[in-house]
DNA sequence: GGCTACATGTAACTAGTTACATGATTCC
DNA sequence: GGAATCATGTAACTAGTTACATGTAGCC
């Protein structure tokens, strides 16, 4: 059973691992504590749910909501389980990356310095703020069963993995700013480019 | 004018301030120098050229090939720089990340501990590898001109800039499967998974 | 009644990939 | 003549975003 499906496919299914979720609580999922891997939107979500329903791969029990409009929640069946580990036991082919930030430093030789400078701060800060964010989670997912439900074990290796990933990812990123920096603050390639008040140089 | 524009135009732009090229040259500079940051096939090149060209922010002369028919050699107008510097000195707005590889860690726990120490074993030298060519790179343009028609110096900044976050990408993948790799031999989060010969558990 | 949050969906569009199509030049 | 590389384009499709549409329940 080698159907060919996209990747967010895969994605919802390893979600619904961690926990039997409604789209709405899917797409939470993606801006709460999935951002820095995997994004959705909820019209992009219905849709693959409803496919994925069509498949056999989850399925959904009707549920009350607490406040708001009836709920279906879905989790996932064994067909589901053995198609998300036939895809996980695979490793992933190279998708391109796209970082607008980096294309942008590219030119930071043909712009003033005080702007590719004050430009580089707020990157900084901004990667540095989500580093901090996926510390602390990390801290409280690595110290014992600190959420309310406790997590099973898989699913919080799982977790602490993803995390440590946006740690690795958000440090270096910082690390790439504060390099920047320095190269346009000191080092001679910086010295014949434009700057605000000297026409001259 | 302001003209709403795909970020793919102003990617094209920045590439064409390093030298004019064809979209043939472009399409092979993202493969050879900036797929780490961006990339596009000729098929969404081309048409982005024509309407950058009828838009007034490129030019092309024709050109004879050393080897194959004319060429279409592509130039910034001072309309295009313009665009591109009032592009660049916004910081960038954040694009969702996707990474199919983190979506597999967070099912490492249902996984056997083999098939996940092998697909991290993999991952990790296919992101060394590219750490190395990069470090390589970043050597021979740090020293002075190796290139043979010598970079203009916001030229070589620019792409140090680029190799640089190519560096710190990588080297954080790397740091990130080292310590994967530690949590799933050692920790006891990873004491009560699926192993290969254990069928009860 | 009006506002906010919950909840599920569809439609129209944009960005990006894969496949198709054509032709020049060089090397074997 | 055939294969490989250079070179430019279009067509069809897939993935993802933005906008539209509808309705519930609770609070003020």
């Amino acid at each position: 059973m080698t159907t060919d499906r996209p990747t967010l496919h895969f994605v919802l299914l390893a979600l619904l691992t961690l926990r039997a979720q409604s789209g709405f609580d899917l797409s939470r999922t993606f801006t709460e504590v999935a951002s820095h891997y995997w994004s959705a939107r909820h019209s992009q979500i219905y849709p693959a749910l409803a496919r994925l329903e069509a498949d056999g791969l989850v399925e959904h029990r009707r549920e009350p909501s607490e406040r708001g409009p009836e709920r279906k929640v879905f989790s996932l069946t064994s067909g589901g389980r053995d198609a998300l580990l036939g895809w996980a036991a695979e490793p992933a082919d190279e998708a391109p990356l796209r970082d607008e930030q980096t294309v942008k430093a590219l030119c930071y030789g043909l712009l003033p310095t005080e702007v590719a400078l004050s430009q580089l701060r707020e990157v900084r800060e901004r990667h540095a703020r989500r580093l901090e964010e996926y510390s602390t989670l990390e801290g409280q997912i690595a110290s014992a069963s600190s959420a309310a439900p406790p997590l099973p074990d898989p699913a919080r290796l799982g977790i602490l993995l993803t995390l440590r990933r946006g740690i690795t990812f958000e440090s270096g990123y910082v690390e790439w700013c504060d390099a920047a920096t320095e190269l346009l603050t000191t080092s001679d390639v910086a010295a014949s480019r434009p700057r605000k008040a000297t026409p001259g140089a």
